[in-house]
DNA sequence: TTGAAAGCGCTACCAC
DNA sequence: GTGGTAGCGCTTTCAA
């Protein structure tokens, strides 16, 4: 047990080397106007005391924290899963850490931490913030609104103005499912996930409108969210009203996982007997046998475009509005 | 394009509703000592200037932040891979929630980001760390160390004295190869990673330990990371050198999906010609087909354990040492 | 090139 | 109960 020390402040500092807090402060910050006497008495009063600078307190006069705070607020079991979430954030913090900012990461998994993340992005830790994943009416969505807090959202959670970053998941998600009807399949349903986001929901509408007047809503079956589980679940459910089902087109690629796994179960084969397709192409994807056929989308590049657009309105102090729609493309592999 | 405003501070609230800064300040925190009359002054005053208290510059004359930084050093491909410090990092922020305590979780994946999180750990953000697999000779130890900063280390990296949680690496994987040996495999070998880490050289020492006289370090291939591709490739190496081998110990369950794949692709049925078994019971084990038998760690349990450690210590304000040992255990699946 | 002094937004101590 | 005042550790004018 060791008693926890002191640490030492500029003041420590400048009496040690006999010369200003000023001066110190002034060396700290690039050491300009500074004598080469001064510069020597301080460095070696640094190493004599100790000194590392209160970074939090610089903060306080500069109005600027060079931190980024990075909102994920998915369910436990979401956040686990998608690895999509994790590629977004590494692409974030390369972004981030290229202009010397610090990406810092909230997890927001209870009520509580929805409020403790609130006070945390409002009491002046971080000059803005990255949302992933938010809800319908998050809370968390109104206090970066009125805070007026630079901000960008992965994915566009209806009524927001800022910036977000996001994929046509219409588009893609019609795009591929319309590249398995080419493949002959005659009875296609679809596993559709978290339609309480955008994102789900898109899912399912370009799936129908795919479709066409072959939609047919009986096979369409719905679970909360992108996970292994519920894709599993999912995969029976659809079996039950559709055992003769002859194509499937999951939500996630993790949905498609599960569904891999009922569908192998069931003693059916992939894609002889049903062709599956995934979205995503995550890690999930090349990690199934057969690999899964699915939708590649630039999640590197969504955080890092996240990231850009807030530093952005750091920099300018505007408030940026619209969106940025970043291109997908299908990834033919085994599953279908 | 909306220009950022310009927060309210306390003094605004002050001036509005006609009372002192102080007062306003007690209002805020805990509301005792104001009249009723101040009471219903100042939130008329708070709604009408759009106040919202800076926590961070609380936190400068308090001396705490009532934050705690998560770090994870771990080179892209095995944080997006390793399900159990999605785990570790939940129970963290489960047991820091509880006690009202932000969890900021900051990512160390190059260079540049181990000094800048080295500056804010050190400049005043948080009140104490938990560390995640950190390496031997971690420069942000020593930043830890000197500063004298309340932390606790998931896994034992060498020469730190600050508390540590882990699990008993070499004991556990020394029991389940037995496990493995008493299905009568004959030809074991063992696909070991992160050897630079203590808990992948236990495990080795652990499989080792188990085999005795039998040991042949020609069946131990060396792979760097915990990784799905690692253990693929380590299983193709092995394969070469041993095609006869009937018995596989991974040093992770990622590592044995991989090495699965591969003996898959190779024609082989697992368990019937070859018996393969993992280590996390993360959820990667159930993933697979056949699910693989494996150690189970208290994954939440060690984020929670490591959560408790440093608040224990800011608490006190000691900064402790010594280490907890949580238990493991074997789960049998269809792998072995 | 340097030091003195003001102040970032807040809390805490002090008399009243 | 309340207001005044002194800082937390730092940067940043401004005179010298």
């Amino acid at each position: 047990m060791t008693e926890q020390r002191r640490r030492a402040t500029v003041v420590d500092v400048a009496l040690e080397a006999g010369v200003s807090r000023g001066t110190v402060s002034r060396y700290v910050n690039g050491g300009h106007y500074v004598s080469s006497e001064a510069r020597q008495a301080i460095e070696a009063a640094i190493r004599k005391v100790g000194y590392t600078p209160n970074t939090a307190a610089r903060s306080l006069v500069r109005q600027r924290t060079q931190a980024v705070g990075f909102i994920v607020h998915e369910p436990h079991s979401v956040f686990l899963e998608d690895p999509n979430i994790g590629v977004i954030m590494l692409g974030a913090n390369s972004a981030l850490s290229t202009r010397d900012y610090q990406m810092v990461c909230l997890i927001v998994d209870s009520e509580r931490d929805t409020d403790r993340v609130s006070r945390y992005l409002s009491g002046g830790f971080v000059d803005g913030a990255i949302v992933v994943s938010a809800r319908d009416r998050d809370p968390i969505l109104s206090v970066i609104e009125r805070l007026g807090l630079p901000a960008a959202f992965v994915g566009h959670p209806p009524g927001i103005t800022a910036p977000f970053i996001g994929i046509d998941n219409r588009g893609a998600s019609a795009a591929i499912t319309q590249r398995l009807m080419q493949t002959g399949r005659r009875k296609i349903g679809m596993i559709a996930a978290a339609l309480d986001r955008d994102s789900g929901a898109d899912r399912l509408a370009g799936f129908r409108e795919a479709l066409g007047i072959a939609y047919d809503p009986e096979l369409v079956v719905r679970v909360p969210l992108y996970s292994f589980l519920d894709g599993a679940a999912g995969m029976r459910t659809l079996l039950e009203r559709a055992p003769d089902v002859d194509g499937v087109v999951a939500a996630s690629d993790a949905v498609a996982a599960g569904a891999l796994q009922t569908l192998l179960e069931s003693g059916r084969s992939v894609p002889r007997d049903v062709g599956l397709v995934g979205f995503d192409d995550s890690s999930w994807a090349t990690r199934t046998t057969p690999a899964l056929s699915t939708v590649h989308q630039p999640a590197e590049g969504i955080g890092r475009a996240a990231a850009e657009a807030v530093l952005e309105q750091i920099r300018t102090g505007d408030i940026g509005a619209g969106g940025l729609v970043l291109d997908t493309s299908i990834v033919w592999r085994g599953s279908a």
